[in-house]
This record gives C-alpha cells, sequence and structure tokens, in this order.
DNA sequence: GAGCTCGGAGAACGTTCGTTCTCCACGAGT
DNA sequence: ACTCGTGGAGAACGAACGTTCTCCGAGCTC
C-alpha cells in the first residue's frame, strides 16, 4: 500500500507503462473497474488516449497488469510484515496485525481481487482466473508459513479462512475491528494445535 | 436455494412481483446485476416491459427486492438447520454443514451480497447498505447462538468470519471443501473455550 | 525552409442498456 | 356494432463507454 523500502521492485521497465497502472490502481480501486472509463484513467495518467492504446490493447488488459501489480505489492508487503517476526507463532500472526493497519486506512475498500472477481469475473474470464490464482497463492503461502512453524498444513488453510472473511467483512460493514477479531481466532487455532502435540509426543 | 417444507414463507402478496423477483433473482444471481438487462428478465419473467415498470420503478428497485428476498431465505434455511440440532455444539456447527451443500450445488456462486457489493456499491449506495445490513445481521445472530450456548459473544464473531470467509473461498477458487476446513477450526474453538471455561471454575 | 513523421486533443462510431413512447389488438360495456 | 381503455410487443431515445479516426501542430531531417 505505502511506499517504503525497497517498494521499487514493483516497478516495471517501461515508465510509461508504470504511471498508466498506478493511476488505473488509483482508480479501480477506489471508484470501482466499471465505473471509471478510459478517458478518467487518460486524465489521471496524464497520457493521451492513442498513447494508452499504444501501451495495452484494451481495458481489460490494463485491469489484468493492474491486478498483477497488486498481487506482488501484497505478497511483498505481506512477506516483509512476516520477516520482521521471530518466532514461527508471531510470524504467523503478523498476517492479522498487516490487515489491521490496511483496514484502518482510508483508502481501505476491501480485497481488489475480489471486487474484480464480483465485477468482472462474469465477463472476464482471464479475470476470474487471476483472482483464483491470487487466492491460491495466499493459500499455499499460508499453508507454508504453518509447516515451516511445525504446524499442520490445514491450520495454514484454517489462518487463511480467517484472513479472508476479516477482509469481505471489514470491507462490507467498514469494522477495522475484524483483523483483531480474526487474530485472536488464530491465537486460538495455534495454541490447540500446540498443546496437542505436547500431549501426543510425552 | 431449493425450495423444500414451507419455503412459501419468502413469497410476497403479489404474484406478479413474486415472479419478477424469482426471475431476477435466478438471472442475476447466475449471471451478475450487470450482466442481466431488462429484456431479459422481461423474457425470463414472461412479462411485458410495461408491466414491469408499472411493478418496479427501476431495475435498482428490483435489485433490493431480490436482496431482501434472498435475506430472507437465507435467514429461514439457515435458521431450519440450526433448528434440527440439539445440543448447542452442534447448533453453531450446523451452519458450516449448510455450507457444504450449498457449496456443492451445481448454482453456486458465492454470496450474492458479497457480489452486489462488488458490483454495484460504488454506484448504489442503497444495495452497499443493504448488504452491510445482512453481514450485520448474520453477525448477531452467531452472537446470539453462541451467548445462548453458554460462550463467548466473541466466539460467535469468530465463527461467522471463518463462515464468510469459507464463502469467499469457494466462491473464487471454486473449492467446495472450504465448508470443512471451516467446520473443523469452528470445532477447535468451540472446544478451546470449552476447556477454558471448565478451567476457569474449579 | 520544405517535407515528413509522430503524437496530442478530442470528435466520431458502434454497441449496450435503462427507460419511455408508439402503435395496435382485444375485450367489456352499452 | 361501436367505443373506450387496458396491456402487449417492440421501436425509439438518450446516455455511457470502449475503441478508432481525423485533424493539426511541433519538431526533426535534408
Amino acid at each position: 500500500m505505502t511506499r517504503q523500502g525497497d517498494a521499487r521492485r514493483h516497478e516495471s521497465a517501461d515508465p510509461l507503462r508504470q504511471v498508466i497502472i498506478e493511476a488505473a490502481d488509483e482508480l479501480y480501486y477506489a471508484n470501482g473497474f466499471r465505473a471509471v472509463g478510459m478517458d478518467a484513467l487518460r486524465q489521471r495518467a496524464g497520457v493521451s488516449l492513442k498513447r494508452l492504446y499504444t501501451v495495452f490493447p484494451s481495458k481489460e488488459s490494463i485491469v489484468l497488469a493492474v491486478l498483477d501489480y497488486r498481487h506482488q505489492i501484497w505478497a511483498d508487503e505481506i512477506a516483509a510484515a512476516v520477516a520482521q517476526q521471530a518466532t514461527p507463532r508471531d510470524r504467523l500472526l503478523a498476517i492479522y496485525d498487516y490487515l489491521a493497519g490496511w483496514f484502518r486506512s482510508d483508502s481501505f475498500r476491501g480485497c481488489v481481487f475480489i471486487n474484480a472477481f464480483g465485477e468482472l469475473a462474469s465477463e472476464s474470464p482471464a479475470v476470474a482466473t487471476k483472482a483464483a490464482d491470487h487466492k491460491r497463492d495466499f493459500r499455499r503461502y499460508m499453508e507454508r508459513l504453518a509447516t515451516e512453524a511445525g504446524f499442520s498444513e490445514e491450520l495454514g488453510d484454517q489462518l487463511m479462512l480467517l484472513a479472508e472473511g476479516a477482509q469481505t467483512t471489514a470491507a462490507i460493514t467498514g469494522d477495522s475491528s475484524m483483523a483483531l477479531k480474526a487474530r485472536r481466532a488464530a491465537e486460538t487455532l495455534l495454541g490447540a494445535e500446540a498443546s496437542a502435540q505436547a500431549q501426543s509426543v510425552p
């Protein structure tokens, strides 16, 4: 979300392409994909329509590029938040602290992939698969984090579900406390599995 | 979803209005709200455009009526699934079994309120508030179920988050096993709070 | 300086869609 | 039988939007 550290990693080689992607990202996320026309995007990016269409062949391709961009930001920021924590337990719980900060930001409008899926999946299979890919990646990431910490893969799935539920609920109801509720549930799940392990290894 | 038992409760007094709502519900849910035009709805409902506009003043009003209809179905079917279970624990877990059956149905395309929010919230504040109302209702219902079973209100919130996460994840990835994963997480949360209660009352 | 190319501004085109209007057939009442 | 009103089918209208086209000016080459 916010630019900090080596956030430059998110930028592509072509600077014009990057300007368009960032302008589209802001407008689409704030107003929805369909509500933002090519003219508004042209104006925000400071680029003529003709030039816009030399870089991207269609609006759909811009949407897909924005989703790639957001996926990279999400993955990088999650990884950074996790890396700051030392213990396996804190690394798993760092997800929810990251969500809490995101939910409280003024620009929060839910998960862009869920939004894109709801808005465009019926007309763009490419958008639908990109949303599915993103969710699959996040699930695998949580599973990996869980198994690396000595927990079951299933626990990673469960923590993923809590994070997804917090995102949609916070987006629709505007209640940013969902991140904390999800975190406390995650703590309970972690504690339960840890004590079950201690029990089974006497 | 499926009509069984006293599903007639969902019907309004005006039969023409009800025909339109049910046709709109099927088309909107299967194809998305924007993808279905008034002409397709007119054809499916077997009603002329003029008659359609005598019953509803606009498409938005039809969308809102469909959301009301779905909210009633959801509330009734959840209540029925819960009522079939005898113990407090099974009543709380009945939610996830209901979700499992729903996810496996061919017509499953996610939570209609989440979809409507993503598609229309940016242009229709009424849709946004109706989605928020629905989620608030469900949250309160889970909180009530939890407290009636002797658990904390917070546990109800956590079970709600699991259900929400399962809905979005199942919708986007098409993986219906999310209901079972949510259920197992819920079982763990229930067990943990039960044993904590046993501990604190020696 | 003349010619040429590139790109900017925005008009134009074709499509979609919500909403309204027109025309006409049918049936009831006298 | 004639009239009148109701309602059906679908044309018409206006707006929005993605995409393409036109016109024109700026800057580079010889």
